[in-house]
DNA sequence: GTTAGTGCAAACCTTTTGCAGCTCT
DNA sequence: AGAGCTGCAAAAGGTTTGCACTAAC
């Protein structure tokens, strides 16, 4: 399992590995998706209804915090939640549709580049970077240009605000 | 001044140019920093003490919305809020110290680069990118490196953590 | 047996919303 | 005049903290 790497730079560290962590670091690793706190602590719940929201947000911290995970806020579709992503992987952009959502990795020699530039020009250490990328995918450009002219034809109150995302309630 | 093209972008969308607009927007342009809400906030109240705080961000999320500023979360150094700027620059990347930071601009082309190959790769419409580095600084490389050696020889119970930020009351 | 980590409740910071009154055009 | 905007109060959303108890090493 690809949590092996972060288990250990753990241990080093002398941070306890605890089921709580086991966990959540295995729910990290495993989920293709980009979790959020919130959507981390209800998988984390199926494992062990007892670990706590706080757990959660302590854990994202301390993984963070020894650059285990990247943070991520997925130009903000959705809330102002983060995102978080083990550290294993090659460095990529995020592409995030502004309309329905969906989320692609983009590997590419430019951002390669693009580190090694900034650290010549500024002789800067870069630990993390992060690109995120909004914009429209090939599918929405045309439902898009679709409702562009509907409109035109319509009344214009029929404009759908994003609605807030909500979460169950704390004592749920 | 640099606004006019906001302003304009606004009157065609029939939005109203109010005062406390104007005094935002002049704030926002004339900032050699990237101001966050709170800060901007504090500014805007030198010009108009009556400004309310929800005003600040009912301006910004509009003009998020426009296009007309990017936000921007400079890797959250000092708290979770976000920062602005407005869309007139040139395509940059912030590449943030996490030791003192300093927030540095850098432009190249490998942002360019970037943009036409997502553009290329997945169809996708590119309306905003932004792209965020986290390392350290020339200066705080040198700093970092005593303070190791130091640490090395004195109690480590000396980590500082970074204090959270405060903000003045809101009935202040 | 220590020390780090957990759960719970309550705080905290940032941002949004509902609504009555005000103001641009 | 009337849509649009502001201020105020209050709430919401997301995250952190204090403290007594528990569990990993």
């Amino acid at each position: 399992m690809a949590t092996e790497g972060i288990k250990d730079s753990l241990k080093e560290r002398g941070i306890r590995l605890t089921r709580q962590r086991q966990i959540l670091l295995d729910l990290i690793d495993k989920s293709g998706e980009h979790l959020d706190a919130e959507r981390l602590y209800q998988l984390a719940r199926q494992a062990d209804p007892k670990l706590n929201r706080v757990t959660v947000y302590r854990t994202l911290k301390l993984l963070k915090q020894g650059g285990l995970v990247d943070e991520l806020d997925l130009m903000h579709m959705g809330g102002d939640q983060h995102y978080y992503e083990t550290r294993m992987k090659q460095e990529h952009a995020h592409v995030i549709c502004l309309r329905c959502g969906k989320v692609e990795e983009f590997f590419g020699e430019p951002l390669q580049r693009l580190r090694r530039q900034v650290e010549d020009h500024f002789g800067f250490n870069v630990i993390l970077a992060r690109t995120e990328i909004g914009g429209y995918c090939s599918h929405c450009q045309r439902l898009r240009a679709r409702e562009m002219s509907e409109a035109a034809h319509l009344p214009p109150e029929e404009v759908i605000e994003k609605p807030r995302r909500k979460r169950a309630a704390h004592k749920g």
